[in-house]
DNA sequence: GGCCAGGGTAGAA
DNA sequence: TTCTACCATGGC
């Protein structure tokens, strides 16, 4: 996508659909405000518009909006398939954002069998409860701001029964070098890291994998994608995930945003 | 008032 | 390796 930085603004020359891209279930912390959208990433805050993105740190949007990457390819090379159809009808503007990967680990364990009105909910009230101040808005917290967090205090801010799992990845993360060790090694080795920790199994990995790690050959299978897959062959997530991932390749995880928001929409 | 939500885990088969 | 019961919570 084409764009401009000027001063504080990021000046899009072409339109971004900011509904399709923040509703598509990548991203919990946002909200809606008078023309856009407010969005938080770790500790940054952005204002997001159809034609601009104005933060104090620019440049961090712009690789987070993912702005130097063009979906047209990516588009091209999907729509022969025809059940992606409709999910790029209603969502050809998704972008697959690059946020935060200790963001997203803590994020999607509370995504569990959970939805996402609440999980905002529980998120939002994490990052008011140990996220510092920036002056309007609280950041997300640091490995080592919730490592001091009990699990008393976690089940209080709604977490349920997350919080042991909350309580022991944090420690985890805050006490040992597994983010950088899960950042530099490949898709296999990442993902069974990732499946070491307490809370997160093969859909939360995928998840974290694709957002949190920009890694695209994965195929994240919850119970809107299993919906879309009334077969009598793929009948379990595993046998979905081996099937659409031979299928998409590497835009599997793409692939799959275009399936979960397009289920969603009806 | 039962069902569902971006499921995972321990224990059993 | 796959199957089952169970796990908080809020919206419908």
């Amino acid at each position: 996508m084409k764009y401009v930085v000027k001063g504080n603004e990021v000046v899009l020359h072409e339109p971004l659909d900011c509904k399709a891209i923040l509703t598509c279930g990548q991203v919990f912390r946002f909200r809606e405000v008078s023309g856009g959208y407010e969005v938080f990433s770790s500790d940054k805050r952005c204002l997001m518009f159809s034609d601009k993105i104005v933060s104090d740190e620019p440049m961090y949007f712009v690789n987070y909006f993912d702005l130097d990457a063009d979906y047209g390819e990516y588009i091209n090379s999907l729509s022969k398939f025809d059940e992606l159809s409709y999910g790029l009808k209603v969502g050809k503007g998704i972008r697959i954002l690059r946020q935060d990967l200790f963001e997203m680990i803590i994020s999607f364990i509370i995504s569990a069998n959970n939805n996402i009105p609440r999980i905002k909910g529980i998120i939002e009230r994490i990052c008011d409860f140990c996220g510092i101040d920036k002056g309007g808005y609280r950041a997300f917290p640091t490995p080592d701001e919730l490592k001091r967090v009990t699990k008393e205090e976690l089940r209080s801010l709604g977490a349920g029964y997350r919080d042991i799992s909350l309580v022991r990845a944090a420690k985890i993360l805050s006490e040992t070098d597994f983010l950088y060790k899960v950042t530099e090694a490949n898709t296999n080795e990442a993902t069974k890291m990732l499946l070491s920790l307490p809370g997160v199994g093969p859909k939360v990995a995928d998840c974290i994998l694709l957002f949190g790690l920009r890694r695209w050959d994965c195929f994240p299978v919850d119970t809107w994608i299993m919906k879309t897959c009334s077969n009598e062959t793929l009948d379990t997530p595993s046998k979905v995930r081996e099937y659409y991932l031979k299928r998409y390749g590497s835009l599997s995880g793409l692939a799959q945003q275009y399936i979960f928001y397009g289920a969603r929409e009806k």
